[in-house]
Parts: C-alpha cells; structure tokens; sequence
DNA sequence: CTCCTCGTCTAGAACGTTCTAGTCAGGCCA
DNA sequence: TGGCCTGACTAGAACGTTCTAGACGAGGAG
C-alpha cells in the first residue's frame, strides 16, 4: 500500500487556496521578494510547508526572462574536473546563479553535452578542458558567451581561463637546477591540451640557465609515463626528470623504482596538477598545482561580464601556478 | 563589433511566421510527431534551421504532464561513479529519458543535491552511493521513487541496486585457495559503504575453506592501505592479502614492495573495483569488477518501473560481481 | 449530389510561474 | 472634509511550448 501514487504536485494556486491569498502574493513570499507583511508570509509559509510545496523551476524560468543558468560541460573520466566542478559550484552560487551539468562519455560527445544545455536555456556555457575543433567553440560563442577551461583556444570570440602551464614548468626546472641539477629530462604529453606550452616552458628555463635540453616521447597516462622511463633506463640515467603529469609521472616512479633506481636518491622527479594521487604519502610526488579557486572564479566572473555586457580586455586569462615541493625532489648524489 | 547581443532566442512562432505555418504545426515537425506533409515538414526544419531555433525544454517540459527526466546525484570525488554515469545515460537514453545531474561536493551536500533536482521537475532519482541516513532518503521516497545505487539501505520505501559485495569476497577468496594459499588476511574498509558485506563475504569463504580468518584495519584510501601494510610487516607475513578496493590495496602493494617483499611472490594481493588504476600495466592488480551496465540499466528499469506503476517484487536488486585476474597473484612460494 | 472519411492544418487553452498595473483601505496633512 | 500618500494585496497577461478540438478540402462510396 506504498503506492506513491504521482498525484499532482502541488503548484502555487494550492498554496494560495490554502493559505487564503492570491498566487502573486504566494509568488513574493517565496521569492522572499518585498510586498508582503510579515503576518502574511508566515501563514503563506506555513501553508506551503504543510502540503509540501516545492517551486517548479521550469516555470519559474521561463516566465522570467534571466535563466540565472551557468551550463558546465564536464569529462567524466577526468579526475581534475571533479575538483573544477568544486570551484565553479562556489562562485556560482557566490554570484547567485545556478550551474547545469552535462557530462561527455565515452558514448556521449561534446556535441549533445552541449546541445542538451542550450535547450536548458543557460545564459553562458564554461567547457572544462574541451576537445571540439577551435571553429566549433567559435561558432558555440556567437549563439552565447562561451568561457573555455583549462585548455588554450585560439578563438576570436571564446573566453579562456587557463594556468599559465609554461610559467609551471619554469618553476620545476628552477626548483630543480637550485637543488643543483644540471641534467635535467622532460617527459612530453604529446598533444594533449597544455602539453606545448609545458615543453616550452621547460626549454626556455634551461636556455636561460644554460644547460641542455632533452625531451622524450611520453602522454597522460602512467602507462606512457612507464614507457618513457623504460627508454631512460637503456641510456645514462638523467639527475632530474620533469613529467607533463602526475599520472604520468606515477608511470615514471614505478619503473624506475622497480629497476632499483632510488627516487630521490637517484633521479628526482617532478609531477604536474598535484593531483590528490600526488599527495598520498606513498607517491608525496613534487608537483605544479594550479589554483582551482582562481581558475574558477574567473571563469564564471568572465562569464557573467560577458552577459553583463561589461567590456572586457583580454580574451585569455591566465593564472599562475604554484610550485608544492614534496619528497621526490633532492639534491643530486 | 562582436556584439554578442543577448537578442531574443527564436522561439516556434518566429520559426512559424518564417515558414508560413501554425506554432502548433512548427511543434509537431520538431516532435516528429504524425500530422504534417512531407513537403512542409521540410519546410519547417529549413526555416528553423536558418534562423537557428533551439526548443525550449523549460517550456517543452512545462506542458506536457511527463518531464522524462531523471535526476542523478553523484560525487565529485569519486571515480566509480564516473563510470556510473556513462551506464546511467546510456540507459537513460534507451529508455527515452534524460539525465539531469547535479554533484555532492566538498562544499555542496546532498540536500541541496536533491533539492535543485527537485525543483527541476524530476520524475524519479538515482542516487550514488549517498551518506545521507536511511530514514531522510526513505521520506524523500515518499515525494518520488528513489532507487540508490551502490550502497545497502534497509527501507520499505526505497529501491536499492547494488552488488553483492559478500560473493565479490567470496570469489576473491576462492581463487587464491585455488591457488594454493592457505593464509589469508583481509585488510578492511572500515564504515565505508559496502565493507561489512565484504568483510562478510571474506569470512563465510574461508570459513567453508576450514581455514583460519585474521581481518586487519585499512580504509578508502592509499594512505589506509599504506598503514595496514606497515602493521602487516610487523608479524609474520600471510602469503596473500584481500583488500576492501583498489585504492587501499595500491598503498599495501607500495609499501610492501618498498620493504622489499615482491608481489605476487611472496605476497598475492586482489583489490575490489576493477578501477582504471588496477588496469594500469604497472599495477595490474587482480581486482573484483562490479558490472556497471548491469547495476545503470537495471537502476534505470527499476525507477521507471516504479513510475508506471509496475508491480516490483524486490525492493533490492543484487548483482554479481566478477573476478579479473591480473599478474598480482600467484601461487604461493 | 450528398455524406463520410482522412490527411493536413489551425485556434486557443493549458502548464506554473513572474511581472505589470492596478485596487483598496487606512493614515496623514491641510 | 477631501486629497494624497503608502503599504498590502490581486487580476490578468505574459513566457514558449504541447495538446485538444475542430476547420477545411479532396476524394470515395452510396
């Protein structure tokens, strides 16, 4: 006898009947918008609450003109999404609006993640780390303001936020050349989103500090990362390796770990996103963080500036990353 | 001058006007519901297309009684359920419905979880692995079906979908019998959802084995494996180790190697999740995989079921789980 | 020639809100 | 007494769809 019967959820007019008003002034009291005496809005309250009233936000929204709706396409497999996903629920409700979350699948592209948030009327879409051709998010961008996450998008219209990832590995080799490392080996990412920028800001330190610069073919997951570091050890072993990633980098440990080769004794090692795997004590990987809050809050403060119609002077934005220096980093033997 | 001015969205009339037609017939041809030429359907969607018209899902769900949507809550940390929501969508999608998400963060609970999915109309939700007591989700059960996915929940009112975390074990224990090991420890997931069945499971198997049963603290995490392992080191070595999930086996499976103890050779060691991570060449634990299309489809039916109002006869479904074996076990030396 | 049916199409009312433009009572001031 | 506030409240139109009921021809059967 559980039957749980869908009968009709109750609407603003039931709340009205009850309570003995209008459904406007059932509207204000809700709302908590001014108008209404305080006798009024505990009796509306009290009645709402008895039959269990919940606002429709379908109505509501398509009655007002303002979605106050922020879209957010997410990647489901990636760890550091969860964590954009943190910041952007908090500035979003710091700036009083709500987030639409569609997600991209391995069975589920961009293309329906984004179209599932147009036909829920957001006022502006934040794309974390997209992987859709640079005259798609341009093409996106004349329908609504479109700010791109954490990946560089050379786009006349597109708003990016992003970590300034060649600063970050500056900061590696910088932290490693002063614990007086002269060799010093980058592991690339390949063509994944970031990975240009951070070989480059690897090569540029090294110029500046006048030492050779060695990269080696690598990628995002701990299988390239192991891979790479296999090619290491047919070689002289550098002092001092810098990965595109933590994943990769776990990669890197693990092999040279198994082929005996102390961390930090014998190479140092260091790790990019300072993922929460880079902070086990197990791993206590070296590693570049980039500054979620940051990343965020400017995402969705560029996003609401876009809509403001408040003029804007840069496209790109790009925040500083932070060095966190853990165990895998020492001075060479 | 890219004005990316907010001008009104096209809606059906604009597309009708353009096309010479009724609003109500524009509807039908974006339905694809019967009742239009051929001739005029393709009209339709030109006019529509060239003026870019999206349908309105607020408005779209605003009048018709059925919203098909189906709320989801995850967590943003956790990996697993990831891969919950490509089963979830794709289930969803077969079943003609829609996922709307929303995320339990640090900073976001999962009442405010629940309540934006409420508000947005849902007819049913899918809840993974939430904290939230028995008795809270049994009372929102009474607005709306609920089934919880991956955690035991004792309630007349809910529907569970989860797998049978005791025969998970079970298999687990039974290999490494098979394989000859005779002293097998459990490290334990604590309070954590779904660890008592395990600890359960683990028993009963070496229980019917006639061999002895010794159960060792741990946790979710590395960090816990890690601790468990170092308490292991300090007596006489088992020769095999199940483990409550992966991630609390990787940090046993670290430190025993840092000791110096080689797995699988003198330790063999399953995990529970068959996450990425145990797939990585350089772990590849054998690990117990719980069948995610099976526990998102069968999710899926049993909320729709519930909302045509078919007859259930078990509030909780149990799914089996399967054993991967990979190269962390071996016979014992 | 009339009556029916069928396919195509349309008018207009919903859906549950918010918003605009009021009404109405009471108090204050002259 | 009368006029004018002001605060509390309400009627009714919007929002962009879908749905119900019915209009309008064309064609076939009697």
């Amino acid at each position: 006898m559980t039957r749980t019967g869908p009968e009709r959820r109750p609407t603003l007019a039931d709340v009205a009947a009850r309570a003995g008003v209008s459904t406007a002034l059932v509207s204000i009291v809700m709302r908590e918008a001014p108008g209404a005496s305080a006798a009024t809005r505990e009796r509306v309250r009290r009645a709402a609450d008895e039959i269990g009233y919940r606002p429709d936000s379908r109505a509501r929204l398509l009655r007002s003109s303002r979605s106050r709706l922020l879209g957010v396409v997410f990647g489901v497999q990636h760890a550091f999404h969860g964590d954009l996903l943190t910041g952007l629920y908090d500035a979003a409700e710091q700036a009083g609006y709500e987030l639409a979350l569609s997600a991209v699948t391995p069975g589920r592209g961009e293309q329906p993640a984004v179209d599932s948030l147009l036909r829920d009327r957001c006022e502006a879409l934040v794309l974390l780390g997209p992987q859709s051709p640079a005259a798609t998010l341009t093409d996106l961008a004349t329908r609504l303001p479109v700010v791109v996450l954490a990946r560089p998008v050379r786009s006349a219209t597109v708003d990016v936020v992003r970590t300034a990832d060649d600063e970050g590995m500056r900061l590696a080799v910088d932290h490693l050349v002063a614990l007086g490392h002269r060799d010093v080996v980058h592991v690339d990412g390949g063509r994944a989103p970031g990975a240009a920028e951070r070989r480059r800001g690897y090569r540029e330190a090294l110029q500046r500090h006048g030492l050779p610069a060695r990269v080696v073919a690598g990628g995002l997951t701990e299988d390239d990362g192991a891979a790479a570091a296999r090619r290491l050890l047919e070689g002289p072993l550098p002092s001092a390796v810098t990965v595109f990633n933590d994943r990769c980098a776990l990669g890197v440990l693990d092999v040279l770990r198994r082929a005996g080769r102390t961390v930090p004794g014998e190479v140092s090692v260091v790790g990019y996103d300072d993922s929460r795997i880079a902070r086990l004590s197990s791993v206590d990987l070296t590693s570049v963080a980039q500054d979620v809050e940051q990343l965020t809050t400017l995402a969705v403060g560029r996003a609401l500036a876009r809509l403001d119609g408040t003029p804007v002077d840069r496209r790109e934005l790009v925040v500083p990353p932070r060095l966190v220096v853990r165990s895998s980093t020492a001075p060479p033997s």
